[in-house]
DNA sequence: CCGCTCCACTTGCAAAAAGCAAGTGATCTC
DNA sequence: GAGATCACTTGCTTTTTGCAAGTGGAGCGG
């Protein structure tokens, strides 16, 4: 995509896109979720040329979110998903949920998930308050801080948000009289 | 990215990554949901080429993540989120507390949420079970419905997973003697 | 032990997308 | 009406994709 230093990047959001910020790598997530180990797999289930698949996997694996199996005898080997690769199942879950909400016919046919031992959907994933309130997107502001620190030591970053939301006119038109 | 018929796929994933599949478009979504509305400032953040900047936001616009608002003076407009735009936010910070936790040592600066009212970080956003429990990759099993029908009617994908779980082996390893 | 198949890649090349710089036209300010 | 700002366009180069065909190693069957 680009070459940006997305990678250093104090966005959690950006670092993640550096290492899974294409389309082919979400469905290889994806697929592996659902026990997708082997290469051919992948390239049957996605359909993506085999040198864009070596690419991605031998990615996924450098970055740590494969590991490279050998077990079973063969010259196959499997492509296990480490915790780390584990842990991005909650992102999937997140667009599953958003897609399923906004990108189907009440009549189209849809893949969902189901809790294995109940066969019940699982609850909706929202981003909620410590008090249980759940928040939109106004509802938050973004701090910097160290990543082991606490977040009481964290200091505002200025967004248009934070800016719209102090006294005196959040952006007056840059050629006006006088601001803040 | 490619031009598969991923708007058509059964897969809320995939469809989702039709609309919003690569790394620019989740930068535009964040900013905006940080309160960016203007062409210029999503430029001016993201740092990407104006004539992707104009593709990516017109698509955004037809697919109804964002609407112009010609609402202030001048010839400046303003993309703002439409619900569904901002909506998305569940997955970026889906995103955000993925890499918040693997892609960052302890002493980098790192930008974080927090709830605007009580300064605290938000819950932890993880999938789980109608009952409390948290759902693994391996907990959830795929489905397929119609959008609109109960999941009661659903019927079973075949994924690996599954196929892994049913008695009668899961996939005989074409040549070896016998196993399990 | 020699083809045969399967698997995970490579390679080569054409086509598409991204990146960059410069330009356009509309609106507003002074 | 000169100058600035804004949201694009246009043209061109570089990079990445997509596809098809090929490579090399391991296992197997005869």
């Amino acid at each position: 995509m680009k070459r940006r230093e997305l990678g250093r990047s104090p966005c959690p959001i950006d670092r993640s896109l550096h290492e899974v910020g294409d389309a082919w790598t979400f469905q290889i997530l994806r697929d592996a979720m659902h026990g997708v180990t082997r290469f051919t797999d992948f390239s049957k289930s996605i359909g993506l040329a085999t040198n864009i698949l070596t690419a991605r996997l031998q990615k996924l694996v450098a970055v740590g979110i494969f590991e490279i199996h050998e077990s079973d005898l063969g010259n196959s080997h499997e492509y296990v998903l480490t915790e780390k690769g584990r842990d991005f199942h909650t992102v999937l879950a997140a667009m599953r949920q958003w897609g399923l909400k906004h990108l189907f016919d009440d009549d189209e046919p849809v893949h969902r998930v189901i809790d294995a031992r109940t066969g019940r959907q699982p609850r909706p994933l929202t981003l909620t308050a410590e008090d249980g309130r759940e928040l939109s997107p106004e509802d938050i502001l973004l701090v910097r801080s160290r990543a082991a620190d606490p977040i009481e030591t964290a200091l505002p970053v200025d967004t248009p948000r934070r800016r719209a939301a102090r006294p005196g006119r959040p952006r007056p038109r840059q050629h006006s009289a006088v601001q803040d």
